[in-house]
RNA sequence: GGCGGGGUAGCCAAGUGGUAAGGUCGCGGUCUGCAAAACCGCUAUUCGCGGGUUCGAUUCCCGCCCCCGCCUCCA
């Protein structure tokens, strides 16, 4: 089966192909976060599903070129500054780098470029481009100095969203400055300075002031991947008006089809509803990482629905995804013990089945590939429970995990070395249990637990794990 | 009101015109001196509601209900 994902712009699953196929190169355009403070979760959600997107295309043979741009000046980093009494680049910088911590945590792949907005070079390409939009008459400097986009002149507006712009309703989110603007769904290209703004301005022929929002992706995709790119993704609220919007500035200064394939991420919900920093019902990653989960426990959580339905966040949730990578984990410790000294052999040929990866095939369906590990796993524990998986078998389903974790990221780190206070006690309690002497075994097995490892007695004597506290 | 997404077991969730994957919880078993952990097994006569098409519908069609989102700077 061929890739198929579903492009936001026609509503309907497409068979997957690149501008260029024989080069299998293709690039993927995200759109980033606002660093005005550490982003949620929710935020990651939609980070997590582009790494997936990416690793899987990457195991399908694809060299992907990803650029994620971080939006570093708008209405929320510029009150963010003011606040803070500090200059805007000071102010974005400390979450720019929270952010990347955050993606590190999650295991999400860097992508080739991080574009700033603020950076002079993309400010100049996009000044370049409302230029061009206002020699074509695509854009006007309204009676408010700011320039805006004529959405009328642009016969496609409204096309990915699928809406019909008379029937566009204020929800009073936005101010509108609707004396100045000739339609009330003309969005702002270049922002006038006002006082607001202090000192955060550049010059342009329109007189001092800021971009708009819209215009910065349209700058940066276009700058670094060109008039056309495979595939742009980003929440689905960002459907409309951003990416409706680039496709109105970049379609307006090209005149070519600027995005093959839209491809959007739904909410996280938490009590049901959207997690969103104006709502204030968000948690972050430390807010997590502080409960005891780990990254890739929370990678996991927010990784196993499918995309484009919504996910609740719970911690029932947490606890599942804790508990079943807990299940793979053992798996891999119980395969590895079964591979033995094959396990250096890497020309062990492996005919599992390509369900995994068929399943990511179909519009990502994640439910569907972790259903297939799940139940390979049960298989496998099953035959080494009667002694029947051999060597070289076990062997070649680790050959098939690593395939299945290099999209996954799921993979324990290598294990924490046995602290030698625990290695003590442990070697303690081995000789008291060798006299029987069941008492000072248990003693042994409480103080172990206190330094933060669980103690296992198996048939083949006593094993040691770190303890997950709940 | 317009445009989307979703409604399948206690919770999360896949799926197909032919009789419901998987995860988690719970219960039972194996192992153990006892535990814990792990592993194995069991757990939906039924897929929001009502019609229709069909030999057969959770799946297709029609109508309705509920939840969530977007409707001009939110991932």
């Amino acid at each position: 089966m061929s890739l198929r994902f579903f492009n936001t712009y026609s509503r309907q699953l497409e068979d997957f192909e690149p501008r260029d196929p024989a080069s299998r190169k293709l690039d993927i355009y995200t759109c980033g976060p606002t660093v005005y403070s550490r982003a949620h979760i929710g935020n990651f959600r939609a980070y997590i599903f582009e790494d997936l997107l990416q690793r899987h295309l990457e195991l399908r043979g694809y060299k992907v070129h990803r650029v994620m741009n971080i939006t570093d000046v708008d209405d929320k980093t510029i009150r963010g500054a003011r606040e803070a009494k500090i200059a805007l680049q000071k102010f974005t910088e400390q979450f720019k780098q929270a952010f990347f911590e955050d993606i590190e945590t999650l295991r999400i792949k860097r992508a080739d470029e991080f574009p700033s907005a603020t950076d002079q070079r993309y400010i100049d390409r996009m000044i370049e481009m409302i230029n061009t939009l206002v020699s074509r008459g695509l854009a006007y400097q309204a009676e408010d100095k700011s320039v805006y986009f004529r959405i009328n002149k642009f016969p496609d507006y409204g096309k990915l969203a699928h809406f019909d712009l008379t029937q566009l309703q204020s929800t009073g989110r936005v101010k509108h400055d609707e004396y100045d603007k000739e339609h009330i769904g003309d969005f702002a290209l270049w922002k006038a300075w006002d006082e607001e703004d202090g000192d955060v301005a550049w010059e342009s022929p329109w007189g001092r002031g800021r971009p708009g929002w819209h215009i910065e992706c349209s700058a940066m995709a276009t700058a670094l991947l060109g008039d056309q790119i495979d595939i742009h993704c980003g929440g689905v609220d960002n459907i409309f008006p951003h990416h409706e919007a680039e496709i109105a500035q970049s379609e307006g200064v090209t005149g070519k089809k600027f995005v093959r394939y839209w491809l959007h991420c739904a909410h996280l919900l938490v009590d049901g509803q959207k997690m969103s920093k104006s709502l204030g019902n968000f948690y972050t990653l430390p807010d997590l990482l502080k409960k005891g989960y780990t990254g890739r426990d929370i990678r996991y959580a927010l990784m196993r629905v499918h995309y484009r339905a919504p996910l609740n966040f719970t911690w029932e949730g947490m606890e599942e995804a804790r508990q079943a990578l807990a299940r793979i984990d053992e798996w891999l410790v119980r395969l590895r013990e079964t591979a033995g000294d094959k396990i250096d052999n890497k020309n062990v040929d492996l005919e599992l089945g390509q369900q995994f990866e068929e399943a990511l095939d179909d519009d990502l369906n994640i439910s569907a590939a972790l259903g297939f590990l799940f139940e390979s796993i049960r298989e496998t524990n099953r035959a080494m429970d009667r002694g029947e998986l051999d060597a070289a078998s076990a062997k070649a389903w680790l050959n098939w995990w690593e395939r299945v974790n290099s999209v996954l990221a799921l993979e324990i780190e290598t294990a924490v070395v046995l602290p030698a206070d625990v290695a003590q006690l442990a070697e303690q309690r081995e000789n008291a249990r060798r006299e029987k002497n069941w008492k000072r075994s248990d003693e042994l097995r409480d103080r172990i637990l206190e330094l933060g490892w669980e103690t296992r007695d198996t048939k083949d004597g006593q094993k040691l794990a770190p303890h997950v506290k709940v």
